[in-house]
DNA sequence: CTGAAAGCGCTTACAG
DNA sequence: CTGAAAGCGCTTACAG
C-alpha cells in the first residue's frame, strides 16, 4: 500500500502548496477551476483523505455531536426513539458530521460527561432528548458553554434561551379524538399517566379539550370516569380499560401504544354487540401497532432528527454570533388500521 | 471561565514540564508519588483535559469505534440489536473508548465508509454486526486494513482470519425443545425462515438434532409437517402455527418471537381442552415477549458486547502483533413464562 | 525520575 | 489566485 498520502507528499507531487490543496478541499470557490480539477483527480486517484486529528486540532472543530442513549425500558415504546437515533445519524452524516453516544445513569453524570467531551474536543455540541419537568440539564450545558439542541420542549418553561424541536402530542390527541368523535363516539376514554410528565400531560390536554369542544360533560372528564391515569405498559393498559368500560366508555385514546396494547385485548375478548363499537387509538405508531393492526398517532421523527441536526450545525457554525433560539413544534399523523377500518363498517 | 487550560499553562504554573503532566494521565507509574499526586491536585482544580485531537495526532489513535446502525425493520427484533447497542457503548465508555456511528444503505458502503473514516483516524477500529451468508465485509475490512470484531459468525468459514462473538443459536433451540420434551410433548413444531439465512438455520439445527435425539422420527421433522418455514413476522406466525396444529403439532419452538407472539394468539384462539397443551417459545426475550407472558430464549448480549470491545482493544493495542483471531461462542438461556407455568400444572 | 526537542498533519491568517 | 510561515496541543523518542 505505500505510505498514506498527506497534504505534503500530495504537495509535492503536484507541484502546488500544500494550502492550495487545503483550499481546494474546504475554499474550492477560490481556487482556479484547472488547479482544482488537477488536485481533486490527484486525490481521487491516491486515496487522500484528510486527518481528522490534524484538522480539529487547527480547526478546533471535530464535526462531532454528543448524544445519550438510555437503555430500552420498554421494547414498544422504546423504537420511537431508535427510529430518532437513525434518523439523527443519517442527517448528521448528510452534513458531514458524526454521531458519538454515551451512556449515563443519571442527567448529571449526562452533562457532566457531554461536557468533559466537549471540553477535549471531542465533540462540537449535543443533543438532548427526553425533557422533563425540572430538567436541570439545559442550564447545566449552559453553564458549561456547551452549545445543543433538545428534541423536547423544556416543559417548565417553554421561552428557554435554547432551541428546540418538539412534537405537538395535544395536536395527535386531538386527531386521534375528533377521529373517534367522528365515528359517533360520545363516551372516548383517555388512558394516559400519572400527571407530573410533561409529555403524557400534553397529550392528555389535546383529548380534553377536543372532548369539551365536542361539548361532552366536564364531570365525564373527571378522573376516574373517563379520563384513567396509571403507569405505563400493556397489563397496566389493559386494568385501564377495563375500568373505563364500567364508567361507560365505548373507545379510547391512549398515551402509548403500550397501553393501546393493552386495551385492544380487552375490546378483542368483550366481543359482544355493544362493545364492538368501541375503538382504540395508540401514540407512536411503533410495530407492535402495526403488527397488531391498531391505529395510532404518527410523530414526524424523522422531520424533527432533521430540524434538530440543522438548527445544531447552524449554532456551531456562527459560534461568535449564536442566532436567536428556534422553537419548533411539529404536527404528528393520525395512521388509520384495519382495526378501525372494520369498525367503521359496523359504525356507518 | 478565563482560558482553557493547556499542557502548557498547567506545567508553567506547576513549575514541571509539559512532559511530566502528559506522563501522569498516560504513564503515572513512572512518575514519583508526591509529584504526581501535586499534579492530579492541580489538573482536578483547574478542570484541565487533553485535547483529543492533538492527543490522537500525536498518538495515532483516536480511541474512537465505528458502527454501522439499521433502520430497526421490525420493533420486536430491534430491540436485541438495541440492547447490543447500549452494551457496547457501556463497554467502550468503560474502557475510555467511544462509539461512532454511521448508516449504509449496503454492504459495500458500509465497509467503504468504514475504511474512509479509519484513513482520516476518526475511527481506530469498527464493529460488525449481522453477519450473514457471502458477507464481504470482513475480507474488505481485511484488504483496507480496518481493525474489526464481528458479533455474528462468518457463515461460510468458522475459521476466519478475524476475531468474533456469536450467540449458539442452535444450543437455544435444543434448550426450548428439551424443555417442551420435557413437559410431555412429542410433535413439537419449528417456526422458523427459509433456509439460506445463517442464523435461521443454526436455529432450526438445535430443534432438529434434540428431536432426533429424543427419537421422533425424520419424516415429521420434514418441510410442511413440522418444520415450518415462513417470512419473519406476526401474521406469519400465525399462519404457520395453523399448518402446525393441522400436522399435529402441539408445541412450537419459535426462529424469533415475532413468530411466537403470532403463534401464541393461534393458541389463546383456540383453547380446547386438546389444544390447551400445546406451548410455545420466542427467541431473543424481547420486551413484547416479556409483556405477553411468553417463554423465551434469551441472548446473554451484554455479555457478547463486552466480549467484542475487550477482543477490538486488545487488537488495536498491539497493532504491531496483532493476536491470534478468537472465537467465542456464547450459550443463551431459556426464560419460562406464565403461559408455560401454566400448561406444566395442566401437563404434569 | 525529570526535561528539552521534535513533530504528528492540518488550517488560519497574511503576504505576494 | 497562490505560497511561505506559524502554530493548534499533545506524545514519543531520547538525553540527562
Amino acid at each position: 500500500m505505500g505510505e498514506k498520502p498527506t497534504l505534503q507528499s500530495l504537495a509535492s507531487s503536484l507541484g502546488v502548496s500544500r494550502q492550495t490543496i487545503s483550499n481546494v478541499l474546504n475554499n474550492p470557490q477560490v481556487v482556479h477551476a484547472s488547479t482544482r480539477d488537477r488536485v481533486l483527480a490527484e486525490i481521487r486517484a491516491s486515496g487522500y483523505r484528510p486527518s481528522a486529528a490534524a484538522r480539529s486540532l487547527r480547526s478546533r472543530r471535530s464535526e462531532v455531536i454528543g448524544l445519550r442513549i438510555r437503555p430500552a425500558v420498554d421494547g414498544i415504546n422504546g423504537s420511537l426513539m431508535d427510529a430518532f437515533l437513525h434518523a439523527l445519524v443519517e442527517c448528521s452524516q448528510r452534513r458531514d458530521h458524526r454521531l458519538l453516544l454515551i451512556t449515563a445513569t443519571s442527567d448529571e453524570q449526562e452533562t457532566s460527561e457531554q461536557a468533559a467531551l466537549h471540553t477535549t474536543g471531542a465533540i462540537d455540541g449535543c443533543v438532548l432528548t427526553d425533557t422533563h419537568l425540572d430538567d436541570t440539564r439545559p442550564a447545566e450545558l449552559a453553564a458549561t458553554g456547551v452549545p445543543f439542541v433538545a428534541f423536547g420542549r423544556p416543559w417548565q418553561d417553554r421561552d428557554a434561551g435554547h432551541s428546540w424541536v418538539d412534537i405537538d402530542g395535544a395536536a395527535g390527541t386531538r386527531l386521534a379524538t375528533e377521529h373517534l368523535l367522528d365515528l359517533g363516539h360520545r363516551r372516548i376514554a383517555f388512558l394516559g399517566w400519572p400527571t407530573g410528565s410533561g409529555v403524557g400531560d400534553d397529550r392528555r390536554s389535546g383529548w380534553q379539550r377536543a372532548m369539551a369542544d365536542a361539548g361532552v360533560a366536564a364531570e365525564d372528564l373527571a378522573t376516574g370516569l373517563l379520563d384513567q391515569r396509571t403507569d405505563d405498559g400493556v397489563v397496566e393498559g389493559t386494568q385501564a380499560m377495563e375500568r373505563a368500560l364500567r364508567a361507560g366508555a365505548t373507545a379510547a385514546v391512549c398515551a402509548s401504544d403500550s397501553l393501546a396494547v393493552g386495551a385492544s385485548t380487552v375490546l378483542r375478548r368483550v366481543s359482544s354487540a355493544e362493545t364492538a363499537r368501541t375503538a382504540v387509538v395508540g401514540f407512536d405508531d411503533t410495530p407492535v401497532a402495526a403488527a397488531l393492526g391498531l391505529s395510532s398517532v404518527r410523530q414526524p421523527v424523522a422531520a424533527a432528527a432533521s430540524r434538530v441536526v440543522d438548527l445544531l450545525i447552524e449554532r456551531l457554525t456562527t459560534a461568535n454570533d449564536p442566532p436567536e433560539p428556534v422553537h419548533d413544534l411539529l404536527t404528528p399523523e393520525l395512521v388509520l388500521r384495519e382495526f378501525d377500518r372494520r369498525l367503521d363498517q359496523h359504525a356507518r
